[in-house]
DNA sequence: GCATCTAATAAGAATAATTCCTATTAAAGT
DNA sequence: ACTTTAATAGGAATTATTCTTATTAGATGC
């Protein structure tokens, strides 16, 4: 995800470009992570002391209503993650490492479903838990 | 699921049986909800009036602990379903019902992704969100 | 049936992620 | 530069869940 696109975008949509703003989005669009909240602000914060939990939250909430992050939920925490295509989020139990997997099958999955099921359907959510190769080790 | 079945297993592994794990189990394996903590507290305090939140918790731990309920989180709240297949969760995101699908691709998939993937899976957690007959037609 | 052991419970305090509130600041347009 | 008001910082409030502890009551053996 590009930032040179984004900025433009959200500024004609009348919102403010700030510096704070600017941070989070650099470090969201280019991490492999997924990150919470918290590990946002600790990050941004390096840059920008200054900065507030709350500032986070809101501007977490704006892009997820842009559709450029996603939202997921892993032990009572949110986790964020720009990659927004449908992928398979693989979640470590142990150290909370987040690894996306493609899986073109989702589509015809979510569709299928969204035909047979009498929801709209907004967007699916898929996460696999399990041990990651570090971890499985002390796990058997 | 039959509670005649669980309440011996239960009992052989040591485990004592109380009037709130029996009226809790009932609940839950008699229900086609997607109840919260908080739901299955109202439903077991009407029986049993000095039920408390934390058995409620404590007794939930225990029948996830044995796979006999899965967990699923909804806007930052645990929901709890005996139906414990591999299946797809659909959420309304208007009045948080919770319909479940069976989807038999998806075991597919997880046996695909356990393989190719590093990571030793233990669950997965498939959910699509949406709005349900009912409510979506006031979101057009 | 009764005594013993200790797992399970009730009640409420503690914790922690998220949301809310408000005075202040600064982005964007004129 | 001036004005408007969206966005921010900071902290208080909220809320689902976990923790703590004294008390209760299943299960076992006599």
């Amino acid at each position: 995800m590009q930032i040179g696109q984004i900025v433009p975008s959200l500024r004609d949509e009348g919102h403010r470009i700030t510096p704070q703003r600017v941070a989070i989005m650099n470090y969201l669009f280019h991490t492999e992570d997924h990150p919470s909240a918290e590990q946002i602000y600790a990050v941004v914060k390096k840059r920008y002391p200054m900065v507030s939990l709350s500032t986070i939250y809101k501007t977490l909430d704006l892009l997820r209503e842009r559709k450029l992050v996603n939202e997921i939920e892993v032990e009572g925490e949110a986790r964020f993650d720009a990659h927004t295509d449908e992928h398979i989020n693989l979640v470590c139990l142990n150290c909370g490492k987040i690894e996306d997997v493609d899986e073109k099958a989702l589509k015809n999955i979510q569709s299928r479903i969204a035909k047979k099921s009498e929801y709209l359907i907004i967007k699916g959510s898929f996460e696999m838990h399990g041990y990651c190769n570090k971890c499985k080790l002390k796990f058997q």
